[in-house]
DNA sequence: ATACAATATATCGTATAACAAAGTATTATA
DNA sequence: TATAATACTTTGTTATACGATATATTGTAT
């Protein structure tokens, strides 16, 4: 990545969301996805990301489930719930608040005090 | 604070560095003045502003010096130093690619895959 | 005059969260 | 047939913001 980790801090939560509000998505995929989508300037690990998706889903902001397939391999789906686009709104709101505060305080005018 | 203190990680060295950018301050003071420039959106405590302050100073990216005055109070007025000013911009441009990171992200149309 | 709020700095313990690393197992490829 | 990629899990580490508490000075209201 190209920033300070640090930043993405409180940003996960929104970030799992938004993407599982476009399609349903099982966890490897959602890794992939972000890579893919931010041109590499973003990626979430396994363990980030593994544990994010356990806490949403108890908290009941997406719920899981597993794709009828005919091979071995194990690919929990997750599906985000109504609940879970409600949060993913104030998060968005939150992220708009916060990020328009930095901006004001970053490109303010020098003479301004 | 409107938002999620999380979001704050990774910012705090680049608001404290902006803001002395602008003039030399004592810490209390740059707690005012954060309040006061972004409408009580932005908060240190002290708690947090102290040991930044503190950590700074020994990264040499801020030097600290006591005014002169007649009272007995105590007020270290800290002043960035061209080390400061040079890590101060790598910040900004940082803060630059994660933002516009996340407005890729969350702006993005939905039909985009 | 006297209590209380605001100013000014400091530090310790706590909580949260992202990551690295290591582990297990399956599937595809060289 | 070894290796890489896929797919999920868990444990320990680290960074950092905050709450709480402490100390002391200065200003204000009763």
């Amino acid at each position: 990545m190209k920033f300070n980790k640090e930043l993405l801090k409180g940003t996960t939560d929104m970030i799992v969301l938004k993407l599982l509000s476009q399609q349903d998505m099982y966890g490897y995929e959602i890794m992939k996805k972000l890579k893919q989508k931010t041109d590499n300037i973003f990626e979430l690990r396994e363990g980030t990301l593994y544990p994010i998706l356990h806490n949403l889903e108890s908290k009941k902001l997406i719920t899981s489930y597993c794709q009828p397939t005919e091979s071995q391999r194990k690919k929990i789906y997750y599906k985000i719930t109504d609940k879970g686009r409600k949060i993913l709104q104030d998060k968005e709101v939150e992220w708009k608040n916060f990020s328009e505060g930095i901006s004001k305080l970053m490109g303010g005018i020098a003479y301004e005090n």
